[in-house]
RNA sequence: UGGGAGAUCGUUCAACGGCAGGACUACGGACUCUGACUCCGUCAAUCAAGGUUCGAAUCCUUGUCUCCCAGCCA
């Protein structure tokens, strides 16, 4: 219904004025880049669909799959490969083009030597608490590192020592050279390395310097020839750095372009806290069915194609704003209408006996397992004297609006007969416990 | 109060100087062998004030409100 016409939104407006003008070649290639330090959820579901959809749409458009482990103390196996299965159910597929930004982490040192070398960056002996007092506040300027100055050829070597693990975790960092004074924070030379002895789940213990986000985001995208970086709005005032690392490099680069992210209504949707109900057992895992997570939602009985239905309706735009949870389900009632198998059960049952059926008699009639899908076919249910139905299927002295059963009332059992209640048997206590019907035998009903 | 961004029905997305439209929700009604689904209908919005224009949600000015930024997280 809706897969057909794709909507536009202002990132695919951008992408077809970038194709009209002929920039990137024609290419579009986008990427998602999750941190593998908790599972997927749903507002994730938004980005994933966003980023592989726009591949999927255009000619010859591609998506990679990006693990941003840049932080191995906060990142696992497990979460990777959680994120593999839930990407792939949902549907995306990314070909060979699985990535990690550990994987570049050689050519990010040596970029960054190319940064040093050009002035451009420098080795702080700061520490982290003092970096921060002298990072400024929103409205007053920072202050200039006594290390600001160093030469070219001792921040070579001071960088390089880092790298040999010649100092302690949190004794320096690798600035870059901009501005103290930026009204931009992120432009306040920005940390771009830090020293930190953890083992990664990848690199191992090979590394004990780790790249800061701002420093290598740009550079996966850009070495991944991306040429659309998508990501949400709090990363609109990293632009300007993202952008200023690369100009500054003189390598390729990709634009970026923020989005709203998703928020639903009564829904947490923030991995630092989901993380904290997972960590402190309020819930029983990841993919605890209460869980937004795409692997809770997965348990929960939602399906792929409601929550790629969700991520096209709720649309893309820069402005924040709560969707209503009542969309996503739904999404899920028109997906599940299309497609689930039907099945009666009674929860709380009442007794029917059928006074003109013949005793010991049984009708096999048939039931048809979708209404909605007739290739789904039929069952076949066994129809008697007795039988039962929901006790909240009856009222003796039924309100106006009330249609279901009732004394001297005429229904339809689904499937069967009509039926009419000629008596409501009580016990000593007054409450029913047995209905006398008559079934008319003219009305056979099935499919 | 420094910088960045955003304001359109209750919610959300559109309208790109030319009749403010769709979806979700809510509320009516029709239908019903699922009180489902479906169908029909109703309510309902351009943050404010000026200006430009034949014409403004759209352009300009001023103001208001909301969100983001002071991690060696991403």
């Amino acid at each position: 219904m809706t897969s057909e016409k794709q909507a536009k939104n202002f990132i695919r407006d951008i992408i077809d004025e970038d194709l009209k003008n002929g920039k990137n070649e024609g290419r579009v290639h986008t990427r998602f880049p999750p941190e593998p330090n908790g599972y997927l959820h749903i507002g994730h579901a938004k980005s994933i669909c966003l980023n592989f959809g726009i591949a999927k749409d255009y000619a010859g458009g591609l998506c990679n799959l990006r693990f941003d482990d840049t932080n191995p103390i906060k990142e696992e196996d497990e979460y990777v490969n959680s994120i593999i299965e839930d990407i792939r159910w949902l549907g995306f597929d990314w070909g060979e083009r699985l990535y990690y930004a550990s994987d570049y982490f050689d050519r990010m040192y040596a970029l960054a030597e190319q940064l040093i070398t050009a002035g451009k960056a420098y080795v702080d002996d700061l520490s982290s608490e003092e970096i921060r007092k002298m990072r400024g506040t929103l409205t007053e300027p920072g202050k200039e590192s006594p290390s600001r100055n160093r030469s070219v050829a001792e921040n070579l070597e001071l960088f390089r020592n880092m790298r040999a693990g010649k100092y302690p975790d949190g004794s320096r960092v690798l600035r870059a050279k901009i501005d103290m004074a930026s009204p931009n924070m992120n432009l306040r030379d920005p940390v771009m390395y830090r020293i930190l002895r953890a083992t990664h789940h990848r690199t191992g213990d090979k590394w004990c310097i780790y790249p800061m986000y701002d420093w290598a985001h740009g550079l996966e995208d850009s070495i991944e020839k991306i040429t659309h970086s998508l990501c949400t709005l709090e990363f609109e005032d990293h632009r300007p750095l993202y952008d200023w690392f690369l100009k500054e490099l003189n390598v390729y680069r990709p634009r970026q372009i923020e989005f709203a992210p998703l928020n639903l209504s009564y829904t947490v949707l923030s991995k630092r806290k989901l993380l904290q109900l997972v960590e402190e057992g309020h819930v029983n895992g990841w993919d605890d069915p209460r869980m937004p997570t795409l692997s809770g939602l997965r348990r929960r009985g939602f399906t792929p194609e409601s929550i790629r239905e969700l991520a096209d309706r709720v649309g893309i735009a820069k402005r924040d704003g709560v969707n209503d949870i009542a969309l996503l389900f739904h999404c899920l009632r028109e997906d599940l209408n299309r497609k689930a198998q039907r099945a009666m059960a009674v929860l709380n049952p009442l007794k029917v006996t059928l006074t003109n059926y013949p005793e010991g008699q049984v009708e096999m009639l048939p039931a048809e397992n979708n209404p909605e899908d007739e290739s789904m076919g039929k069952r076949m249910l066994p129809f008697t004297r007795e039988l039962y139905i929901e006790r909240d299927d009856f009222l003796e002295n039924p309100p106006r609006k009330f249609f279901r059963l009732a004394p001297g009332r005429e229904v339809r059992l689904k499937h069967a007969y009509y039926i009419t209640c000629t008596e409501a048997v009580k016990n000593d206590a007054g409450e029913i416990v047995e209905l006398k019907c008559t079934y008319d035998p003219a009305t056979k009903g099935g499919w």
